[in-house]
DNA sequence: ACGCAGCCTTACGTTAACGTAAAGGTAAAT
DNA sequence: ATTTACCTTTACGTTAACGTAAGGCTGCGT
């Protein structure tokens, strides 16, 4: 089996982010790692709130949110107020990924009938060209 | 039909924004409306051009990336190979959004056992409760 | 005449999420 | 012994996208 413990470059490679980012992290209390002596010896544990953060991070919730999120994991912290509350976050998250959709729809939509009057000029520079030269 | 100018403020009610993000805007040369004496005057277009530029924000372009949208529109500036690049940014949000969708999904699955573990463990707290009290 | 609303410019302030040195400690390999 | 490859802390720098005054002109209703 593997180690199940890290070094901060260890997480940084597998992770691809960098030591900076974790120990910028550990600042605003998301991690807590081991020490031996000054080094840093990460988990298993320390290893799925990083998962978490960037998880989180991808959906484009911030730190501070991210950082509820693993407290959510955390049966200390756990409470049920703060689990609803939560669910509400991601269900707007959700309405605005919706909205992202649309969004890109309508604009490929327009970049077609955009890309294609394009076309159209360019055939007619052509044209134009092809007569001069 | 409308008078289809606008003040600043007008435009800033009507879509939601500062005055001051409007004026950003033109500092970024997003935006060239006309002027009447110091007074800026907002045409449709300019009103077409914000619009893209919000709609380039809630996908998740910077500002500059705006811009690029906004030229796109320009036909001075629409040219063939800008258009091909920029469908390609287009495409890298729609996979990221997809991956979002994943993430959301998944964080939800989640978060449903941890909602049943928190109902669980407050379940046994109230047993015990109700024992010592 | 006066105050208020709305416009302007200039310019410094703010937040998030790290980046980027600088300066130094440890341990293994050459 | 010294280079190499890690690790550490402290601390200032950076970017984006505005926010927030401060100071001043302009027209208009009373």
């Amino acid at each position: 089996m593997a180690a199940s413990t890290y070094s901060i470059s260890d997480l940084a490679r597998e992770l691809d982010i960098t030591t900076r980012a974790i120990r910028f992290y550990e600042e605003q209390q998301m991690l807590s790692p081991e020490r031996r002596g000054q080094e840093r010896i990460y988990s298993a544990k320390d290893k799925v709130a990083l998962k978490l953060i960037l998880r989180g991070k991808r959906i484009g919730f911030s730190l501070a949110e991210c950082k509820e999120l693993i407290e959510l994991y955390d049966p200390v912290h756990g409470n049920h107020k703060q689990l609803h509350t939560f669910m509400a976050k991601i269900a707007e998250r959700r309405a605005q990924l919706e909205q992202q959709l649309l969004d890109i729809e309508q604009m490929q939509l327009e970049l077609d009938t955009a890309e294609e009057r394009c076309l159209a000029a360019l055939a007619e520079t052509d044209k134009k060209q092809s007569i001069t030269s």
